[in-house]
DNA sequence: AAATATCCGACTTCCCAGGTCCGATTTCAG
DNA sequence: CTGAAATCGGACCTGGGAAGTCGGATATTT
């Protein structure tokens, strides 16, 4: 149903968390986890991986926790969602580099893919800090226009 | 990880199969399914609910078949996905109507819907008919300029 | 040394996409 | 009018992956 996961939702709930509170120098995935209602063990488990992937900086210890690794305007939504559930691709055909296995009379595939990019393209446009922008007082404060185009 | 069903894949295919093929009054499930290599029962199901939500018309008996409700260029990819797999979001916390049950601190969703709007956009603009576009002569014969819209 | 963290692999549970089976109905051909 | 070919539609089975849990090892501060 074209849906990301959980996790990937968590993943970008922590996030705009942590570029929501600057001024901490680190907050323990329990902290973001009570702050939301996740369940802490497998938001430990996000964060871990985000900071595998570089997009987070971990301390371990007392007063340890997590941090933006960059400025939450560097980080886009596409590289959250990438490191969480991997390269995604709209047809379920695409399993990694491999074409659809016995089937090369899926020309689907090909003008999918385009939209694949074009969602990509979307999501890298999009960074955490545009997330975490204060509530979008139904005005114009922190709008922002994107233009995506697409090719068929 | 954001992909659609098979199920969606293969509505997809076989409209596109079906627009291909105008010349035939109707064309069994079973043909459509040996074209592809797709399992004939379940491509079967898939086809009887796109006729359901009136983007086919079927023909039961002899010499029957499926073809097509209207010209392939006034069906798009959007009504295609949606007859089959229903309404899709990209958050998953969002289930139909409802918002997150518990956790109105879910300020993700709310960017997120626009992104999903942006998707449900592109998808709507593809039509059958620029699938079915003859193989892509490396050239510029069907090619098409989308534009949409991003605003956050 | 005790408390608080991250870290990481293994495990369980549960849901649903993917697929199958079968019976009923409609329609046409000979 | 009978049988073949098709749509229709419900019930059913199954594997895999998402979602979540457990437990232990390691790091760091007080």
């Amino acid at each position: 149903m074209l849906k990301l996961t959980k996790k990937a939702d968590y993943g970008l709930m922590a996030l705009k968390y942590l570029a929501e509170h600057p001024e901490t120098p680190a907050l323990s995935a329990k902290d973001v986890a009570d702050a939301y209602g996740i369940p802490p063990q497998l938001l430990a488990k996000v964060l871990q991986r985000l900071t595998k992937t570089g997009l987070l900086r971990s301390h371990a210890g007392m007063n340890g926790g997590y941090a933006l690794a960059r400025d939450a305007r560097e980080i886009s939504a596409f590289e959250v969602i990438h490191a969480i559930d991997g390269p995604f691709f709209i047809t379920s055909c695409t399993k990694g580099t491999k074409s659809c296995e016995l089937t090369p009379s899926c020309t689907i595939k090909e003008p999918l893919a385009r939209v694949n990019e074009t969602i990509a393209g979307v999501l890298k446009s999009i960074s955490i800090h545009d997330l975490a922008e204060r509530e979008h007082p139904a005005g114009k404060s922190g709008e922002h226009q994107g233009l995506v185009e697409l090719t068929l």
